[in-house]
DNA sequence: GCATAAGGTGTTATAATATAACAATAATTG
DNA sequence: CAATTATTGTTATATTATAACACCTTATGC
């Protein structure tokens, strides 16, 4: 099983996560030859921010702050558009929401573990899952083509404060 | 595993997935005693034309002309909740739309199918699948409580006409 | 039955998310 | 440097969803 999880629900050197993420993008990018401009790179960035998904206009209200200038949609939805076609982020259809990718350029799930408490999402990516889905869909001869797994809950740190006992 | 994969995918006498569905509505809301209001049962009703989901305003159009008035999207959306809440439909949030529960008051996996192609969903209660997620869940130390699983690919009708071979 | 409360609907306005279309600019190629 | 292609700016608009408040209907207690 490949996961962030552990990464995204206990205090860490996020920095680490950033910068990790942003040379996956330039690799693959370089790769690609396609080109990782500045308000590509930026909006990565932003949703590097954190382990929150964001939404389009959180997006644009940060990314205008940052180069000081208004941001119409279309900038903000084109940038997205790039960096999901990369696989370098991922929309979260339940939430409208984007995050990046971990661990990009794999085979993986697309499974989503969200926090309804504070927000964060982890992504798992795990062969069994994907197998068994696969054997579903072969059960009822559909052709499986993509996924979209999203998982609601606690995360482990909103678990404890939420379950405490509470001396009262 | 419990599906309606073979109904939606063949064709069936589809007025039985009607009754049944509006029998089990009517069911439900003496139980939980609501009210299955005009407007609530002609949503259902809509959604059920098809094993297609569909959108709040697809929904208006059509409830509009059934009715033979204007619709304004509250009306929509307050059928939707009600509907949603009592669990006789699905929201399928990649899509922006809704679609009726083939077995609802089932503990169920929220699991479609959704054909690329033809645009129809089917609804899969698997318990592996169920248990397998709980169990990436523990892994991660993430309480679950409710999930959305979407498949996309081709249903088998659309796989055969796609994978045809072509005299060429 | 009638008053009351609760639940449901109508109506208007607006929020939030996303895309279309076309002009202008920047980068790449030969 | 001209020609092509990729990217961005700008304006307008489509699509999905909700807020707020007035009005009506149904159930309930007396
Ligand atoms: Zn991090
Ligand atoms: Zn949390
Ligand atoms: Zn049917
Ligand atoms: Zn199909």
């Amino acid at each position: 099983m490949l996961t962030n999880a552990k990464l995204v629900h206990q205090p860490h050197d996020h920095e680490r996560c950033i910068s990790a993420a942003l040379s996956r993008a330039k690799a693959l990018c370089a790769e690609q030859n396609v080109r990782l401009t500045t308000t590509r790179e930026l909006v990565l960035r932003l949703l590097w921010q954190s382990h929150q998904p964001l939404g389009a206009y959180q997006l644009q209200d940060q990314l205008a702050e940052h180069i000081n200038k208004p941001v119409a949609p279309p900038t903000v939805y084109r940038a997205l558009e790039f960096l999901l076609r990369l696989g370098l982020i991922h929309r979260i259809p339940s939430l409208n929401a984007y995050i990046g990718c971990p661990f990009p350029n794999n085979e993986h799930s697309n499974l989503f573990m969200i926090c309804n408490q504070c927000g964060t999402a982890a992504e798992v990516a795990d062969k069994a899952v994907n197998k068994l889905l696969q054997c579903v869909s072969d059960r009822s001869h559909f052709t499986l083509q993509s996924q979209s797994l999203e998982l609601f809950g606690l995360c482990p740190q909103c678990s404890n404060i939420t379950e405490a006992p509470g001396y009262d």
